[in-house]
DNA sequence: GTCTATAGATCGATAGAC
DNA sequence: GTCTATCGATCTATAGAC
């Protein structure tokens, strides 16, 4: 993260608890529909108090959304993929992304961040920064190693890393998001990412080489 | 759409000013920024005049967006591309799919609908049949007619119908809904739309027929 | 630091005259 | 149908006692 703020959340200190109950209640109903009084009796302090650490209500949310940016790839390191075949890699960073993408809480931040990225476009890319790009970076590093060593034949690796997240995310990510679909089962998950995984492989395939599925 | 409510939009109407500019006011600055005060003056009608048309902000909200999301997809169709060489149909496709959802109109309804699914779920709902739904499956009866006739190997189409638009979409959608560049240049477009169309006809070429890229 | 109480501003919706 | 004026509720932020 760039640095917005992240006070220092000693654990049960009262800020700390402050921004637990902001992440509830801001990644729930968003920014407007959220008011300090409710923040205040959720955190179980007075108004004052909360105004005692945090300046405004905007600066709140940018502390409660930097704290959720942070972590959001761990679990998308991809340093012992590069030994293994390419489609079990990829299918391993597929069904990783996939997981990360779809959780509850990836949603709601997704969701909040779009609908706040006017009134905070600090924040949109701070959130972008931490995220996605860094998703982007890893797989088109990934895809460039694999490019190197022959086992796939990619041009272009970050255009190559943005149309598979692409795939992926298709727009069952979008249906998510409008609350049309819950998250999908293990046979749904699996169909995306074969389908993925096996357009992928077939479309960027090295040069002239045979099929074969493990050796090469 | 289903029926959500769009008054007789008699051009130059009170109705159809007040939708005007309720159009402008909503599509730039959202729903909760926006008040019914501004809608009025910036229609030039008192607000008594605008209740009297519309019950409540939630109704106007909803006649507005109902208004846009029907010609969402026109230009769309493809009837005329069934006779056309894969490849080139598929760039057709792209090239339409690319300008309609980067278009500021398009972009600004999807912030607006991403951000206020949760009070309105069924525009949420009308958004998405009115728009991406449409577009999946259009592309999909192209598909499955492709694979019909031989073109391509399509097995799942609504999944392979996904899996283009997705990888357009990728993630530079993501970032003009965040603010965070502005429209792509005719270079990068090209940049996406070849990238995919190569993808996406090299993975699901017919069986075992040679790279032949004109006849066949 | 923490509380109670409230100032100050805005917004959605309505009443009543014309 | 259209206007002006206003009600009642809500929200951010602060003042002042402890």
């Amino acid at each position: 993260m760039t640095g917005l703020m992240a006070p220092n959340a000693q654990p049960g200190s009262k800020p700390a608890v402050i921004l637990d109950a902001a992440v509830r209640l801001f990644l729930d109903s968003g920014f407007g529909n959220v008011s300090m009084d409710m923040v205040a009796r959720a955190a179980g302090v007075s108004k004052a108090t909360l105004y005692a650490h945090f300046r405004s209500k905007d600066e709140l949310f940018a502390a409660m959304m930097a704290q959720r940016c942070d972590g959001l790839m761990d679990g998308m390191g991809c340093e012992a993929l590069c030994g293994m075949p390419v489609a079990e890699a990829l299918t391993v960073i597929a069904r990783r992304f996939f997981t990360l993408l779809l959780s509850p809480k990836t949603l709601a931040v997704h969701r909040v961040v779009l609908a706040e990225s006017h009134r905070f476009p600090e924040l949109a890319r701070a959130f972008y920064e931490s995220g996605p790009a860094v998703a982007i970076g890893r797989l088109s590093a990934f895809l460039a190693d694999a490019d190197r060593r022959g086992r796939l034949t990619v041009p272009d690796s970050e255009l190559a890393a943005e149309q598979f997240l692409g795939m992926l995310k298709s727009h069952l990510h979008l249906r998510l998001l409008l609350g049309m679909e819950q998250v999908p089962d293990e046979a749904e998950i699996a169909r995306f990412v074969n389908g993925a995984v096996g357009l992928f492989t077939r479309g960027y395939a090295p040069a002239v080489s045979p099929p074969a599925p493990s050796g090469s």
